[in-house]
DNA sequence: TATATATTGGCATATAATGGCAAAAAACAG
DNA sequence: CTGTTTTTTGCCATTATATGCCAATATATA
């Protein structure tokens, strides 16, 4: 499971080193190194290629008929990239993804259990910075259900 | 469980001992030698990765259109580290965290059954020091209901 | 008292993160 | 198609941090 958060730099040419625990993850998991990124709020989420084909695989279930479904897939999947490990441990987020998450050199990477989510540092700041009080609560209850 | 408190010193590259005591009780749980450390209040905590996994693996069952619940694991794994214990029985306390708790090279290890809390100890004086065993006496009285 | 174990400091080496550059590939215009 | 521009990729270099290991000291145990 991912967990932890980095900030790093993002070179002038988009590239963005995935932390090394990260990576470790998907070596323990013998996934391949491959991120399949995507949009979703106001940030990017990464899935490992194996996670994301098992995502397929269950989204591949619904029907045709299911309009609504159906267009929320198309945009999952619209925005898609698959971003292989590079030696350096990095992957190159493309323009598209890059300009929609508002990320232009520093960003925070956070491990959340299966995925990795991917936030301008900027946008981090301003939806997780000031407001973290009420997360702090919240997740304490979260330990405090799980008898933790 | 792990019970007592101990006084350690962190090295200059944030490395600090874990007592022998409490390592014997990750063995007995046969919890493989790695604690993950997360902030808490004005101190952090440290949980053998055999109760922290089994956290991620109910967490890791939410949805991901669940924004709430999405907000507090955010919180909660983006400050969960995984620190495994080397040969000399220490573990490397991230900057991090360090920083967060305050701490600079003196440390209060503290067993508190199934985890363990890392204070500086400056906070911990602050906070346990003298006024503490006026407290207990004090409030002691609900431990009655556990049947002290 | 001798022996083992725990804690800690110090140092050498390995790995992580990232900046820079140039070759290769892709996109594009004429 | 062909030459030009832009983007992508591979690789080297640098810095900071993490890691492994040895040794010294203190503490506990036989």
């Amino acid at each position: 499971m991912f967990r932890g958060r980095y900030e790093h730099t993002m070179t002038k040419t988009g590239r963005v080193s995935i932390p090394s625990k990260f990576r470790e993850v998907l070596r323990k998991n013998n996934s391949d190194e491959t991120f399949v990124i995507t949009n979703f709020d106001s940030y990017l989420i990464a899935y490992p290629m194996r996670e994301w084909s098992e995502l397929e695989r269950k989204l591949s279930k619904i029907s045709l008929t299911d309009s609504e479904a159906t267009s929320s897939i198309r945009y999952l999947m619209g925005n898609a990239v698959d971003c292989p490990i590079d030696n350096q441990g990095r992957v190159l987020i493309p323009q598209s993804l890059r300009s929609y998450a508002g990320i232009e050199t520093e960003v925070v990477l956070v491990g959340m259990l299966k995925k990795v989510e991917i936030w301008s540092r900027e946008t981090w700041e301003k939806e997780n910075g000031s407001g973290a009080f009420e997360n702090f609560r919240q997740s304490r209850e979260v330990l405090a259900k799980y008898g933790l």
